[in-house]
DNA sequence: GATACACCTTTACGTCGCGTGAAGGTCAAT
DNA sequence: ATTGACCTTCACGCGACGTAAAGGTGTATC
């Protein structure tokens, strides 16, 4: 079966405008070009198309979605069982909003007390992910396309224990990295803690862990003024600090 | 308790450039300046921007949270009951989604044959309900905020069997229409059963109905290139017919 | 073959809801 | 006075399309 522009468009519930679009950025391609011109999909396009509406419905951007299903790890239907759990997680919010709606009902009826933080649960979420989305961009922007469409890949996939499992691997390494700077000395067993630490904080973000790339991005701390400024914060120093403590850890200087 | 920008868009997950947007636009103003020029929020503000976060979440867009939240017949307690509602609505479209997945992974598994079509369950509600958020600018262009305003917050209460609803009456709408028009006379019993149709129709869409309305409505239809040539796609001269009939039904003539 | 209508193409400008940054002011602790 | 966090306004840019113009194609009907 084949079908034209609108014909997918109508069958997919999208606008004919919306499939110029993904093939101009080249997220969907038509199966071919016809002799007037015109664009033919076939069945590949329509499975493609619908991974691509999940993709969409979870919030993933198209750039990103293109990066995922072009790499050559790409796995269709791998794909789609990871959008199933991105959907129950997904579902989990909803019934967080609902929940939410129904405890502010309760608040406004004079049932229950409610805190002015509790009534913000379940949009928080959003930004969350919003920001480790942002935080992929900066990793792309030094390490390339196949490293990012990994970490994105598997940034889909946290759920919120590892997230707070992240928050919490985080604020061990503050309290590790302030106690090893008191020390002073990058080779210390503290230090060398504390690159541990942010090794196990890496894997929450990077599909595979080398070496190399951390002592790579240990780098990039000293050199990019932004983490300088990030990591130096609480203590100027941290993030050369930091750094030293991770060229010794990963075995580079 | 008093909150100033970041405060806030921390309590609430927002960004603080999206309160002065939402200030800028009107949506949610500062209880007040203080004398340094810094926006100060309050109570009032903290559950106003949570309804706020409620209707983004369903989707609609800010000038119509605006309009209808600015409207003398807004009610805090009776929206949130609608968002519980609109809440549950989407949930059903998730699951509609989580559903579909499964099936499509069984489908690649030979467990299951599934058709195009099936694919795409679960998207193709959100087009409809972009295409009704679509028409409702329509009404509010000819009609004015205040008849718009409580379309809105009607159409948002619509649900999956409104929709087969409104959905069969156009259907019944579109054959007695043809029907009559064969007929030829406006005033036939025909025609003023497509007439009372159509205000069944509208009733979905209007929370309030008038004959005065109804008529101006029907003149539109007329006037308007773009609905005549709606009406007149089977038939030209219909557009012009209804208008009559309605005119009739309304009274109006 | 001509006509009408539905659909196709490309090009191009615009919209919505912010994100980002610059330039400069304010607050509070040291 | 200094510093760092936060505030303001202004302004440009972005992603994902929506809309329209100008012109070509397919199909049914006369």
């Amino acid at each position: 079966m084949e079908y034209t522009v609108q014909k997918l468009a109508q069958l997919a519930g999208v606008s004919s405008r919306t499939l110029r679009y993904y093939d101009e950025i080249g997220i969907l391609k038509p199966a071919r070009i016809n002799s007037s011109g015109y664009r033919i999909y076939g069945q590949k396009e329509v499975d493609r198309l619908q991974q691509i509406l999940f993709y969409r419905e979870l919030g993933v951007n198209l750039e990103t979605i293109k990066d995922i299903m072009t790499s050559p790890s790409y796995d269709g239907a791998n794909a789609l069982k990871e959008h199933r759990e991105q959907l129950l997680e997904k579902r989990k919010q909803l019934d967080l909003l609902i929940s939410n709606v129904e405890k502010t009902i309760a608040s406004t009826e004079g049932r229950i007390d409610m805190s002015n933080k509790e009534k913000f649960e379940g949009f928080k979420k959003k930004m969350v992910e919003e920001n480790e989305q942002k935080y992929g961009k900066e990793i792309r922007e030094k390490y390339g396309e196949e490293t990012v469409n990994k970490s994105n890949a598997k940034l889909l996939n946290m759920s919120e224990e590892d997230y707070k499992a992240v928050t919490q691997l985080e604020a061990r390494l503050w309290e590790t990295l302030a106690e090893a700077f008191k020390i002073g000395d990058p080779a210390s067993e503290t230090a060398q803690k504390a690159a541990d630490l942010h090794k196990q904080w890496l894997t929450y973000y990077w599909a595979e862990y080398s070496k190399e790339a951390h002592a790579g991005l240990a780098q990039m701390y000293v050199d990019d003024e932004r983490f300088t400024a990030y990591y130096d914060k609480e203590q100027p120093g941290t993030a050369e600090f930091l750094r030293d403590a991770i060229h010794i850890y990963t075995g580079q200087k």
